[in-house]
DNA sequence: TGGTATTCGTTGAGGGCTCAAATATGAACC
DNA sequence: GGTTCATATTTGAGCCCTCAACGAATACCA
């Protein structure tokens, strides 16, 4: 007879909540539509194609790839799969670990994110930026860092990045 | 030669971006995932159950349960035929207009969500409530609402509510 | 009344994601 | 060396979502 029940939600926490989570499916939705209708991408792979590009000899172990995008491995590896196909990413052998499997931005890739980061930074600023004060970003910006540690504290999946 | 060219985003702003998304790809992923695992749902599922279980008779129409819950008419429809056959949600002809389909939550459909709600709800506090402070869940309220006042001016798609 | 536009809801193809299982290699230990 | 456990990556089934197209019914309007 202690079972303190559910800790249910306030008024004001549900509130909070569900705005929240229904503002951010939208910014992500937005961001994503917008990529996929003018650079034909989901936004999954734009984020593969930066990291990339920003990495060494605009390459990255399939690993390390996941972590810097924070995604699955399981996920980035059919995406480096549709990426290589397009002529985007090619994968070679690590000479060092013979499990192991580089990507590298081709540069054919790194062409198609040059076309798509304009657009891609106009529609950012719109869903985000323009809609928030100097101070809001702040408040933002510790907001996402204390999710992100009590991210960084929960038990990872034993695939990728994801759940908790 | 008028072109501004892109408006990049500064250090600071790429900053807060990539943190942003992170924290809430991340916070919506663990929440869906605690459904699917504990409950055998996705989000967007138990979204339309507590949708309808809050309308009067527990029953909506197609159109209004689409708004209500924040998606696209089509994945409601593909939704609630999935909802239907687990036999959670029952849809009706609509008496007043012919086209129209009145989707009703059963008593099995009640049973689930009740079953899964406290789960949920944990979960919820877990990623959000316990990572931050009432001052910062203030802050978001009104970063979210901000957010959600450029997504209501910004024009909508064909079909459904996403995108911008 | 007839014509046109709009709305309601569905459908199917296509694609991305997750999950669990499988393969192959590396590391550690005795 | 051989066992055993851990790591790296892939694979395929199954599911959800988007997009575009469709049929059907209603609204608008001359």
């Amino acid at each position: 007879m202690n079972d303190p029940g559910p800790r249910w939600l306030s008024t004001d926490e549900q509130h909070t909540w569900r705005e929240s989570i229904e503002a951010w499916q939208w910014l992500l939705a937005a961001v994503d539509a917008q990529l996929q209708r003018d650079s034909a991408m989901p936004l999954a792979y734009y984020e593969i194609l930066v990291r990339l590009s920003e990495a060494p000899d605009r390459s990255l172990r399939m690993t390390q790839l996941a972590e810097a995008s924070a995604s699955s491995k399981s996920r980035v590896s059919h995406a480096v799969a549709r990426l290589e196909e397009r002529g985007w990413v090619r994968r070679t052998d690590c000479p060092t670990d013979r499990r192991g499997q580089i990507a590298m931005l081709t540069d054919r890739g790194f062409d198609a994110l040059t076309a798509a980061a304009p657009g891609h930074v106009e529609q950012v600023r719109q869903v985000l930026f323009d809609a928030l004060s100097a101070e809001q970003l702040r408040q933002l910006d510790s907001i996402s860092a204390a999710i992100l540690a009590k991210a960084a504290s929960s038990p990872k999946d034993a695939d990728g990045c994801p759940a908790g």
